[in-house]
DNA sequence: ACTCAGAATGAATGATCGTTCATTCCCATG
DNA sequence: CATGGGAATGAACGATCATTCATTCTGAGT
């Protein structure tokens, strides 16, 4: 209930009469998206109806499918706006030329996965909702796997900077940062599905020794 | 199609007719179980339907509602069923007296982890699936967390006696087995969602690793 | 001020779902 | 062999969903 005064508040001045607006296309489909991942991360994918995401933008029923043709369309651009959110901003990170130091760039990209802004409980109760459907769903793979990619390789370029720069012996950047990247998925996991048990500091705390552990001379 | 084939082969023989068969409920219980992972794996658990899930396991849709009171029960039975297979199966090992040597049980412990057992795509889809609505629903929460904390306290009783054993310095084992356990987590997300970027012979590698570098002494 | 392209609406539609329950039929028991 | 308890069935029901489209309404361009 709170969320849909919420949802209204972000497009209309408090008042708000039942007044139409004509907005843009783009407006209205990242309205819709917005609306989306707040109804899966209260309700759950498999609850989600189109009914619930309209209201909660504060539009009406047909015009999901005036902007997005189909539901399942819909779900699908909200996913690729996520994946997109999450990856680009490692990505901005890791090839940013703002942080010159590589163990601070690390730190960064630590800070990001591990942050308020990704940690929240309903971003990532959007992406694992995708996940636990990607098993069944080949499309969702397919859009998490083009920008996962990227990101991983970029994450492998890191490493083999860092490794390059320490002279560290022994250590694979690939498997490391396969490793990292597995770390991480499970840490956000175990942060929403047990959060009595793993707190965020501890998450950071976790992930942060491993990196210790691997680039000894990089993180203190 | 084949899937409705082979559920009718488990419980019938060959030819099976028409005909009804009256037998306990505890084997239509796990006979309903059975298709409801088979069903969640191949369809996701947004899809599924009881008629699904009944045809599957060959059987009428009224039995359903019979045996599980509601199709809700019977997806909080099914999650309650598969993550008692799974810590249990880790619990068993970690507590069982069968392997006396250290190195060689947290061995085990990997090659359960990481195994054909586990690492199946039917396996890894339900589990994920039921992560997904985690988020949006407690219950879901609550039967994960029961078994999810045990397991966490045999693995840190694990790591604590190892760490004992060879006196390895500066490692808490309670931070370690958090970390161990995410990747775990992590690596099973990979194999689902990017089984083209991680085979499981990788996902081994890794979490093999990530072993040697904290217990040196005991992983080769 | 006027106009009209097209953005927005929401009642209506048909399909599908979970659940119910009157009925059928098996099989252990005597 | 006869029988009753209860397991199993599946047609029927009401609720809910995605999608459609005739209609309304807006606001930029003239």
């Amino acid at each position: 209930m709170s969320g849909i005064v919420a949802g209204k508040g972000l497009e209309q001045p408090p008042s708000a009469g039942k007044r139409r607006q004509i907005r843009p296309k783009a407006e209205r489909r990242q309205q819709l998206i917005d609306a989306t991942i707040r109804c899966i991360a209260q309700q759950g994918l498999s609850a989600i109806t189109l009914q619930m995401v309209t209201r909660e933008a504060g539009l009406s029923v047909g015009i999901a499918n005036l902007h997005f043709q189909s539901k399942d369309n819909l779900l699908r651009e909200t996913l690729r706006f996520v994946a997109e959110e999450y990856h680009g901003g490692q990505i901005r990170i890791m090839e940013g030329a703002a942080i010159a130091n590589l163990g601070e760039r690390l730190d960064a990209l630590l800070d990001f996965q591990l942050g308020r802004g990704v940690t929240q409980r309903q971003k990532m109760s959007v992406w694992f909702a995708y996940y636990g459907e990607a098993g069944a769903r080949p499309v969702y793979q397919k859009i998490v796997s083009t920008v996962d990619r990227l990101a991983a390789q970029k994450l492998e370029a890191l490493f083999e900077a860092i490794i390059a720069e320490a002279h560290y012996e022994g250590v694979d950047a690939k498997e490391l940062a396969t490793g990292y990247s597995a770390l991480i998925d499970g840490l956000h996991l175990g942060l929403l599905v047990t959060p009595k048990e793993l707190s965020k500091r501890r998450a950071r705390a976790v992930a942060r020794d491993f990196l210790r552990r691997a680039f000894p001379k990089h993180i203190h």
